[in-house]
DNA sequence: AATTAATCGAGACGGTACGTCGGGTCTTATG
DNA sequence: CATAAGACCCGACGTACCGTCTCGATTAATT
């Protein structure tokens, strides 16, 4: 059956995908995005210009990748309940925007508009990705009967990722995200926009 | 009292100022931040480089000042009810998002950051006068008891322009801002973030 | 004797070293030294990149292997007299700077000194020939008595070779080389060179 | 009369022109064609690469004109006989070829031609100025009876250069050129060179 | 027949230089 | 003085080529 059909060259090197990936977010992370250079990235990533050309088309979609990878920490978690499940995921959003490389991860979602083709690639890669999360917490939450049918769970879902977004850049980079802190900030923004407002049999 | 001492050379040639803003915001939205050059704008505005340069630092904070310019239409209009101000205010944010220039401005607004001080001149020119503008309006509110003492204001007005702004980027450049659908925008948004329970007597 | 002991492996392709030779040559002739890449040569003669590095160290013997197989058209003939020697020596020289590729070859002979071991390689392959044929021609006069025992053989070589390689140049690659004005241009030169001078018995 | 009318912005640095030329030059002769950089002339000029490239359009023309420099310490001398002319011309000819710069500058004569200009930009600023000098040594041996009208002063020429070229060549870079050398090279030339032959009166 | 080993086409690899472009500074001549 | 023009130094960009390396696929000579 399906042949896989090795291509014909010699095969791109299997560690230099995850190496330059690493390399550029640390660059990023420690150079910020003036001083972000792909011959910097290269070098840090032991590997030859060209084999970062071959991979991606310029500086911004290399950038992005690298950002969105780590974005990927974000995932759908089933906790029974829906303020369960928004509260896991307001947490795992500001960790994924403070925890390892810090600030410079949200920093690193909003430079990605810097240039012509960011907007669009944001929207595929980052946007997608939480539309289909947010539908799924919401899908759930209407079998259990948690929402009414008419609530606009894409509002809670804008309110919630914006507002996070916001405080973060509110707070700069020198905010220190504890467990409790974490915890804390995504609890009380769950309760503000649940309130009792939207359940369904109130 | 001071007498305005016109200094001793030439005076600034008086309509400089505006015609680089202009020309810089123009050379933004049409090539945008990547297309943008320094070069570019002081051609436009039919003026030499150094004119630019003796009135900003470098090419951020001019890029800041021609969006912030475009930022002050926002303003603190007391309707009466802290429903009609957080309408007006959200009706305001998303026009200044699409009116004029569409798009560019909230990309500006972003693209704002990727530079080194970018971040804290964005503290000091848009943060600094929303949070005025919030206080004012959550004062008042308070004033007419329409809010409780220990509601969150600050929450409200992060959900509040942080789901406009994600709604934006979620819309794409290519949403059509007419009054009607502003207004419902607005009205929905702030719906949401009111209904019953922010009210101190219910 | 020495069996010629074929190797294991699988045996050279027969054509490859004539089709990369040709391809090389008219890679070089159309585009220049500049223009002339390995890749482009190993695409023309249809084989890999290694099939050439395989057999040359590198893009300039390659390049040098391919002129100096044009420049073995140089033949000693034994006209029976000096003048004839020289005039068809000459002759073959100017038609093998013209010949076929035409101006190319010249420009071959001499770009060869563009890096750092071409003129050693210039010196082994073709100096040493064009030495060899001299000293052929130069002895064979001498045992005619057409030349004094001290007369300066290789000064006479010298400005003969040198004479014809800066007319060349002289006249740029537009010059067309039909037999007569190569057999004019040949005499001419040996004219002037012999004239009466270096007789023995003058 | 004429005002020099002076261009209106900063003008040409003066002392970079020749900076630049004097290091393209040293460079060259220390690394060779091969290790001849551009980013490396500039740091040695103590200049930025676009001042370079605002002057000359590539490498190549960089390059020949460093060598054209020199090229023009070849001057025509009137020494009262066309021997005397002619030997002080060749010895000059072999001095450019080896003082100061040693080898390199015969190389730099060749490697010229490794581009597709470079033969015509070598054609204008070098065989010209040799043919003008050609020309006035001829014109003035005319006018003194020394030479035959019919006589080719051309062939003459090529022949002189030529073979002091290729016994440069064969010489190799590591021939010292004494003053005693350089003299009696030059006079044996010019002496096989006319020998009886020419004179207009034998 | 199975094994061994050199060669083949293809093309990715680590480097290095190219020529271009833009930032921010500096230096003129002209208001 | 401020201005317009534009040259200056710097350093990153994305491209192109070098010479090397690594594949899977051939193709004999040797077991």
């Amino acid at each position: 059956m399906e042949p896989p059909r090795r291509s014909r060259g010699r095969p791109r090197s299997p560690g230099a995908e995850s190496r330059i990936l690493a390399a550029a977010l640390e660059e990023y992370v420690e150079r910020g995005w003036s001083g972000f250079t792909m011959d910097a990235v290269a070098r840090r990533a032991g590997v030859g210009k060209s084999t970062v050309y071959l991979r991606w088309q310029d500086k911004l979609v290399l950038l992005i990748d690298a950002v969105s990878a780590h974005q990927d920490t974000l995932e759908d978690v089933d906790t029974g309940t829906l303020r369960g499940d928004l509260e896991h995921l307001a947490a795992t959003l500001i960790h994924s925007y403070t925890e390892t490389y810090g600030w410079a991860t949200l920093r690193l979602s909003i430079d990605v508009f810097s240039a012509p083709h960011g907007m669009r690639i944001y929207q595929e890669k980052v946007n997608r990705r939480r539309q289909s999360l947010s539908r799924g917490v919401i899908a759930r939450a209407r079998e259990r009967g948690e929402l009414a049918d008419d609530f606009d769970g894409l509002t809670l879902f804008h309110s919630l990722y914006g507002a996070i977004t916001m405080r973060m850049i509110g707070h700069g980079p020198d905010w220190v995200a504890t467990d409790r802190r974490v915890n804390k900030m995504a609890a009380e923004l769950v309760d503000f926009l649940l309130r009792e407002g939207p359940d369904a049999d109130s």
